[in-house]
DNA sequence: GTTTGGATTTAGACCAGGTCTAAAACATAC
DNA sequence: GTATGTTTTAGACCTGGTCTAAATCCAAAC
């Protein structure tokens, strides 16, 4: 794990300076889409951030939330996910390189901290190519106690 | 390398009994369809597959093309994948587990004989799960001069 | 070779995520 | 307060994919 996979997730009361330290500038929807998206370890589509937004105050637009969500990402913020099968897309609160479990019957995504540019060593690239990312996920299911 | 993986892919005229074998009648479309589809190692969406075979004869519906995909996919003649970024679907001939490498300036997608399952060995799985499949997509880039 | 009935295909309506747009609201500098 | 650039908004729009009801196909029975 690395310092990023250890540090905290924000409090509310820090989301304004760790926008601007990404140089996003920190408006009130912002801030709002913020504190529901990264103050949590969390995997959310974007529509239900846009709800779960939503619920408390009733302010914040559907393009907004997008958009809001595109930048952080852009800003490394959050990443994005997408299950391999059906293709919804998530975003992961979680930034650092980490895989994903993924029950198949519940539909329930896990974070596990593992060294997946490490896994990624054995595979074999093309000539002239450097790794600039890895994603893994493992679908499991419950065990049939036969 | 399985079996499954060192399998030749089938012929134009392998292919009806091919979807006989697999319980799948093989009507004029569905034949069409598997013959654009299965002949070859490719990865393509639903929809590129339905203009591919739309270009020659001109007489397969977007429904079949979509209905006769999700069939292959059952049936265990096609596999689903997804770009982790994006969510596009794209499927792909070869069935056998094997890794993916997405060059992430091309868009280019290629097959990589990994054995996946092994690599997940390395991740901590919760208790009383057993694995269902593994997906690892290793994104690239040219490897910068400097 | 006709008839019949179930399986398949078809065109087009429909749906869900997501993006775009033009106008309104906002912030900052002057 | 005015001007200028940025952000937000509602809703139209787009795209990939599914659904539906009618037409077609095909094998089997007669």
């Amino acid at each position: 794990m690395n310092d990023e996979a250890t540090k905290k997730f924000p409090t509310n009361k820090e989301i304004p300076s760790l926008l601007r330290s990404r140089g996003i500038f920190p408006t009130r929807q912002r801030i709002r889409v913020a504190q529901e998206m990264l103050c949590q370890p969390q995997h959310v589509t974007a529509d239900q951030l846009f709800m779960a937004v939503n619920a408390k105050h009733p302010a914040v637009a559907r393009a907004t939330v997008y958009n809001t969500l595109s930048a952080f990402v852009d800003a490394g913020l959050v990443s994005v996910l997408t299950m391999p099968d059906g293709g919804t897309v998530y975003y992961d609160s979680s930034v650092h390189h980490h895989a994903h479990i993924f029950d198949e019957e519940s539909g329930e995504l896990t974070d596990v901290d593992a060294d997946v540019f490490g896994l990624a060593q054995h595979v074999a690239l093309p000539e002239d190519t450097e790794v600039t990312g890895v994603d893994l996920v493992v679908r499991v299911r419950r065990k049939t106690t036969v």
